[in-house]
DNA sequence: CAGAAAACAGTAAACGTTTACAGTAATCTT
DNA sequence: AAGATTACTGTAAACGTTTACTGTTTTCTG
């Protein structure tokens, strides 16, 4: 028994008030009027359950209050976080969003594109999964307002939002070497491994000067280990998946080039939940045999035993902070990237390394 | 350097192909055309980064491929694996997902569906978070087709999919029943905790003998343990929410009050974590004290130590399913209510009770 | 209370499509 | 080769809004 009778249009609600649509329209959209005016709408909308059509409201160059989000896999606990802060946010501007998760798969991004560009779109929010050298013909996007997110820099002159991963890569290997930590490997995710970290730096350099999450955190690694007089050795870093698995082979791939890792960066819980695993089967004891620090937000960091020491990223305020910048554009205010900041969550699987 | 030339439309296609709009437009649409008119559009486009517009060709009364979903939390792995599952399966058919997240707030609920009835939706997938006794009126959706997801016959006369609760909490029990366990404890989640499993089952009678997870988990709790002659004892059953502190705080409450369980139904992962941590703390094993099992289909299963037993929900195919019944809805073909399967996953937190 | 000013209301065009209908060109039939 | 049929193409109206412009009240002023 569907549609027993068709949504009533502003046309109805003149007709039944016997006024303009005008005169409806100014109303319904906060323009004064007279009081008994507004009253004969009122009682003319009562009952029924108009409200107005937002694809007509656009044809009028109005905005549809839909902003676009692109990202790779919204089951995982980064994107979801991402894309719940950037729900509210919209809610909060009464906007809706529109979510393409692709999977991490280019093709199926370039079609999460292609949609896009049939739709209504006032914006779109895009955190790309791909290789930034034949990224999907950004070009589609030529008039709509965009933003990047939780990538550094990939597109000359459009705003990025991205958490400070140089930092935190800083940070965090700062901290294990305060622990009495020499030997500290590094677990880099990337969308598309196998991989080595020199084939993400060289595909970070044919984009414009853009780069991934990874890479940022590889550098402040590295410019810790500098600082510290550490010789940066290539054997100690693996690039792996996103998963449970990915951080389980990731962890014997590396064991079995090397005995003595006694700190390890890795870039999500779940992969560090696999390695962990992986660190129990060789005997190994974390934190005391090797300390681990993972970048993540999540609840994810509080299950594992021990609970994860953790490079807090502020996932939800990133997926805010992305949703204000591109506000600021559709404003068409000017808009500066905008670097969230992050800190280190000592828990329980980092400690003081004894001889 | 925003918006340069204003979007081409399906007229200026026409004109510079000397061509018609309704020419262009059949043409695009796949109706047959001359050979040459094909090739005339073809080259007037070329170039152009036409793409029709939207909100225009739903004001012809077409669809817009676009489908609402409605859920309590998409950071949540329950709901993100739904809504991939959902997204994935729009894709197929070439549609898109506008997603609200309401934060388990009735209050921001009722926004989300204010605003959806305001825009451009061929149908709604809802996974309600409230108490059924006022849902937010459903009747705003009197001419929007509809699909509720996770829930158990709420609303009378709309397709529901739902996993085999019962048979999940069933299934669980008598697991656990056979592993020699007979003290076992059921902590049920809901959106607005603290409260009862009466208050629940209240809640639930007074919709259209709609029901939540919980309960119907619950029944199949009940029919294991009458099926093997186990008194039900309510002390044993805790109602909290849906995350670790949640989990964590259940667990101590249980213990305080009994000190004789060696077996818990949970139904999340990241509850059953702040249960285990709490278990723990009371110098409690799992699986040998206690074994659990909780309700869970993401990968936060394996991160546990040890590795949860769990009830494979399917809610990938959950999200599918909903997608593929409001297609059934759209296409005008009748829709029945989808059960979908569940199966018990044998993992690590579960083993023989040795007296 | 008449005229001027202000405040509101109505008319109609426009937004970018689709599509029923009518028109024209191409093809078939004999 | 002429008529009949077929196969396209073009014209124009319609979808539900907003808004510039015009028209009508109402209110103010002296």
């Amino acid at each position: 028994m569907k549609s027993p009778s068709p949504r009533p249009t502003i046309t109805d609600i003149a007709e039944t008030s016997g006024l303009s649509t005008a005169s409806v329209s100014r109303y319904l959209n906060g323009l004064k009027v007279r009081r008994e005016t507004a009253e004969r709408i009122e009682k003319a909308m009562e009952g029924t359950d108009y409200s107005p059509n937002a694809a007509a409201k656009y044809m009028k160059g109005q905005q549809t209050g839909i902003i676009g989000l692109i990202l790779p896999e919204i089951s995982h606990p980064f994107f979801s976080l991402i894309a719940e802060g950037a729900i509210g946010e919209a809610r909060n501007n009464d906007q809706l969003l529109l979510i393409s998760s692709t999977g991490g798969s280019r093709e199926k991004e370039k079609i999460a594109v292609e949609q896009f560009s049939r739709t209504i779109l006032d914006g779109l929010v895009y955190i790309p999964v791909s290789n930034p050298a034949d990224l999907p013909a950004i070009e589609s996007f030529r008039n709509l307002p965009l933003v990047v997110a939780g990538r550094v820099r990939i597109f000359p002159g459009v705003p990025h939002v991205y958490s400070d991963g140089e930092k935190g890569g800083y940070l965090a290997t700062k901290y294990l070497i305060q622990l009495g930590r020499r030997s500290i490997g590094f677990f880099g995710s990337f969308w598309e491994p196998p991989c080595d970290i020199e084939h993400i730096q060289s595909i970070s350099r044919t984009a414009n000067s853009g780069s991934f999450s990874t890479i940022e955190r590889f550098k402040g690694y590295l410019r810790a280990l500098e600082e510290e007089g550490i010789p940066y050795d290539s054997s100690k870093v693996v690039i792996c998946g996103y998963g449970y698995a990915n951080g389980y082979e990731a962890a014997n791939d590396l064991l079995t080039r090397l005995t003595s890792v006694d700190g390890l960066l890795i870039m999500t819980a779940m992969v560090a939940g696999g390695c962990m695993e992986a660190l129990r089967n060789q005997g190994l004891t974390v934190p005391g045999d090797v300390s681990i620090i993972a970048f993540d937000d999540s609840e994810i960091v509080n299950i594992t035993v021990p609970r994860l020491t953790s490079v807090q990223l502020s996932l939800r305020k990133m997926g805010i902070e992305a949703i204000r910048s591109l506000n600021s554009i559709l404003a068409k205010e000017s808009c500066a990237d905008k670097v969230i900041d992050v800190s280190l969550r000592i828990a329980d699987s980092t400690i003081q390394k004894t001889y």
